[in-house]
DNA sequence: CTGAAAGCGCTAACAA
DNA sequence: TTGTTAGCGCTTTCAG
């Protein structure tokens, strides 16, 4: 009994109909008689009526309901980055009318998606198995924010890879060419990529990429520190570094400046995420912003089609990002001040 | 058709039971012979099946889903705070069995609660309209983080008035007198509270707020940064500012550095939140650690109970915060170094 | 311990 | 344009 305690049928009773024609004026069916359908909408207000989402969907065969699943414990997927998922999901869900059920899982156990016809995993990382059991059991699902390549589910992701290369151009552009990164997880296709990215950039254009040129982080500022301080104290120091995530280009920055270093007059640096602490750092950071909301909404209405029957096939997208100059890089032939 | 299309009789077939028995099975009904709950699970298994949940909620007449209402556009509601609140009603439904169905939503319109038993409201600022439609629909509400007195409604929120009088106290005993606060949105109850709690502790130390003490701000850096500048330039300048948010306590840190203040040497200032940016701001800010999760926690509980039908009288709890010291504060009678 | 049968509240043919 | 009549897939008395 979702609604009060009224029914569909006491509706029609109030309003001298059937029940059927209540349900008309309920689901918008043009065919009703205005006197009617008056009559009804007043009954149902007077009453507070509210129909039973669950018979009607029972009886209708029809089922909108997406499981929306999401880590409780977010590492990597950053609460601000969490905010503009649910921005997305929500804008969409509202838009296709779908219902969203919301799963905060811890990963172990498998998402109570009774009601669901799909599944979103927003950061399938640590939710392997629940995505496993989805796809065993051929529930419709859609990863967001994360490239699978083998798996034969949907998925919307950043184009990680672009982001990092543009970022190299970008460097290259301001006269650098000893260039050092920080990367992320490299068991998530996200880390994998954009470290990739930075090799393939590198490689593009015929740069080096020194041995210590490459430190393997966890998007964690307190994983960046000690690999900034065995980096920046390296006798062949890099001019720039492009870290993987914002925190970790903070944790360069600050090491930075504890060594002395100043940035960006020494030293450059690029973040990845736009994060809030982008803005605050001691140097405004030079960072890449990601579509987090358009993915979000992207996926809602690929699972959408895909609910509805159309193709049955996964499709898989990338979301281009953009380059949000601020103040953390700087040409190499500039007379540092 | 949630499921896949494998229905209940199907089952009963391939495990020589009635559709009754395999609801037991279903239902954790003790009463089954356990050679037959073996077969009815390995038929399940085998036969993929899942229980169409809307079938099996309105012949139940059960109904254990809440909407989860938050607002699209977060403003002082920051993202963090999202993330701790998820974590928390997450976590209680997980645990009492409730299925979350989430509304993203602008404040406009009326949450399409259709499935949902009662309304988690997540930061009612903006949405007051919803809440009142919920209200008159007499659908069992409860909102977060936000004391209404005057509405009958639940609510669990921060003793955010507790709160600032414990920072002013801890001021105090830092050696301050010149205690200045700069207020959030007076129009939310927070904001009230925060300002009230400051005029209390001052009040009650006999301390004096001279009118340009209270700077009415809105949560935001930008709104703080011209206050700030007003509040230092002013020939009787306070020595500690607590500010309403983390934000605008980080954009009072930076005023006063521009202006050639020291922090904390010359000006003690405390923050509110414990956001991310407390830990990274120019100097790591002393502030009010909030029980964003347990709130959340405390609130689907106090709902579940509404739902189950123990009481109907609205519940109206307050819980408590924690000083986080870091390094933004300092006893005024220390040598400046 | 088990099954037959009667709905839960609503929608959707099908006739009228 | 309207109402009648079957169900949607599951749970739950109530006998057995």
């Amino acid at each position: 009994m979702s609604a009060g305690k009224t029914r569909i049928a006491e509706v029609a009773r109030a309003a001298k109909v059937s029940t059927t024609t209540v349900s008309r004026v309920l689901n918008n069916v043009p065919t009703v008689d205005e006197a009617n359908r008056r009559r009804v909408l007043a009954a149902i207000k007077r009453l507070r009526y509210r129909p039973n989402a669950n018979a009607q969907r029972l009886a209708a065969g029809r089922n909108n309901t997406m499981a929306l699943v999401i880590p409780r414990f977010a590492d990597m997927f950053r609460s601000f980055h969490v905010m503009e998922m649910l921005k997305g999901v929500g804008t969409a869900a509202d838009r296709l009318h779908v219902d969203l059920l919301l799963h905060v899982t811890d990963g172990r156990g498998f998402p109570n998606v009774g009601a669901a016809a799909g599944i979103l995993f927003a950061d399938i990382d640590g939710n392997e198995e629940q995505l496993d059991w989805a796809l065993q059991q051929g529930i419709p699902s859609i990863v967001m924010y994360q490239f699978l390549e083998d798996l034969p589910v949907s998925c919307v992701a950043v184009d990680n890879r672009a982001a990092v290369e543009n970022v190299v151009a970008y460097l290259v552009k301001l006269g650098h060419r000893e260039i050092a990164t920080i990367t992320g997880h490299l068991r998530t296709s996200i880390g994998i990529e954009r470290l990739d990215g930075y090799l393939k950039a590198m490689q593009a254009r015929q740069l080096e990429v020194k041995p210590h040129y490459v430190q393997h982080g966890d998007y964690t500022g307190a994983s960046a520190r000690p690999l900034a301080k065995r980096l920046l104290a390296h006798e062949d120091r890099p001019t720039a570094v492009v870290a993987a995530s914002d925190e970790m280009a903070v944790a360069v920055i600050d090491t930075a400046m504890e060594m002395g270093l100043r940035v960006p007059e020494d030293l450059s640096v690029v973040g990845f995420d736009d994060s809030p602490i982008a803005k605050f750092s001691k140097v405004p950071l030079t960072t890449v912003w990601q579509p987090m909301s358009d993915v979000a909404e992207r996926s809602v209405e690929i699972l959408r089609g895909r609910l509805s029957g159309s193709s049955r096939r996964p499709v898989k997208e990338r979301l281009g990002t953009r380059l949000v100059e601020r103040q953390s890089c700087r040409q190499t032939w500039l007379d540092p001040s």
